[in-house]
DNA sequence: TATACTATTAACTGATCAGTTAATTAAGCC
DNA sequence: GGCTTAATTAACTGATCAGTTAATAGTATA
């Protein structure tokens, strides 16, 4: 036959479909929510293979955890350079992603008496980040003596808090916040809000002269139907 | 004796007993989380007795709801009337109140099929948070053009997220969302943030031209034990 | 003080769940 | 083809939990 022969039994298949569909149940439900028959079920594998590959209940969310952190790190990279083409970049990036979004809001909620997982990668990501926007303070795309930890926090909220809270979204705006349509609107209003942020006053007024009205961000006209900025387009 | 007969029997004070245990236990652990026998615990009551007053678990858990909510629709109207101030005020009435804001949080993550309870108050709070916004773009204290639904979004984004994700604030920051030093940091940035966010870009300049560097913020020194300005004082 | 009703209790029940036992089947190797 | 080890399975177990049963103790009232 052609292509690799499909085994009748392979460990490493296993553990990679217990590892999605523990993914799943873990982000849909909570580590206590979570119901390892459901996860064997999801995986189309037998419950004792669980155990068999990760030990425990505890020990596979270890490791999906584990996983999850690692491949958001990446993420931190990729951001641009500019402090709104930033704000927007850890919106789009992080509302990608709704399963890293809701471990972490899981993690915040009901860590079970759980010590922190990964806590050393996340806090090297976190002054990772800080150490980023310390050099656009630098370089003079964020004023000068603005706190740059209360204002990473803010950025964080900014970005995370549509799919935190969806149902708050919804009641408000009538859209799920994964709807393109919220999103590019959400991503024009955080560059105008970092934009706004980002500039010395000096600055503002000049380069908003180029407009009749100077205060109109672009945001508002994207549910008309109306092109929006790509990401970098503003950077 | 002096003051009211304690008597044995007294189904209001059961019932009350009841609630206040059962606010503390929902919040901690979410719907599912929450165990009944806990409740009877913490209220001193046998556990017959939430059904005996309640009927259900589920009827105990939509009535906590449904209190809280109109509670946290009272602070609606002390919200003061410029935008530096709102932004500060939601964020400090909504940091008083940690149950209000673990009850939406698990809503939120773990409706568990539910419908939403109460949908109807919730929107009219924010209707009525938005046409406040309205109110004040009229007036000027938000430019024009603004998306007021963004906007308000991330007023509560802002304001909600140190409590949503306290884990978050520990690693970034070594504190807790609710210890008087972050409160009052926070605060002070969320004022200095709404004031550069309020401001028409003309009246930026003109009013931060009284400091030698007008885009430094006050609240970059309370971590190094200077006063910090007190509520109100920035409004 | 007998009666009727209200509030409270201890003990039970059936369902659900994480984790285990022990048997079975496939693969690798001589 | 027989032997060994690795992967897989069904059935079981003890703990936990929401909700129930049925009996009991306090209170009001006639």
């Amino acid at each position: 036959m052609a292509g690799p022969r499909t085994t009748v039994r392979n460990l490493n298949r296993t553990r990679e479909k217990i590892l999605a569909a523990a993914l799943a149940e873990f982000s849909a439900r909570g580590f206590a929510g979570a119901r390892v028959d459901a996860i064997a079920r999801r995986a189309r594998v037998n419950k004792r293979m669980l155990y068999y590959c990760f030990g425990a209940k505890q020990d596979l969310y270890r490791e999906i955890l584990r996983r999850k952190i690692a491949e958001r790190a990446e993420f931190i990279e990729s951001t641009p350079d500019d402090f709104a083409g930033a704000l927007a970049h850890i919106y789009l990036a992080g509302g990608t992603d709704i399963d890293f979004v809701r471990l972490m809001e899981w993690e915040a909620i009901d860590s079970g008496g759980r010590k922190c997982i990964a806590e050393a990668e996340r806090r090297a990501l976190f002054e990772k980040a800080v150490d980023r926007l310390r050099v656009l303070q630098r370089e003079g795309s964020i004023p000068r003596g603005v706190n740059l930890t209360q204002l990473f926090i803010s950025m964080l909220s900014l970005a995370l808090f549509p799919l935190v809270m969806p149902q708050v979204i919804r009641l408000i705006h009538g859209m799920e916040p994964t709807d393109p349509r919220f999103m590019r609107q959400r991503a024009n209003f955080l560059r105008w809000l970092g934009d706004r942020l980002g500039k010395t006053p000096e600055t503002v007024p000049i380069r908003s002269r180029r407009r009749r009205n100077p205060t109109t961000p672009s945001h508002t006209a994207v549910r008309r139907g109306r092109s929006f900025k790509r990401p970098g387009q503003l950077a």
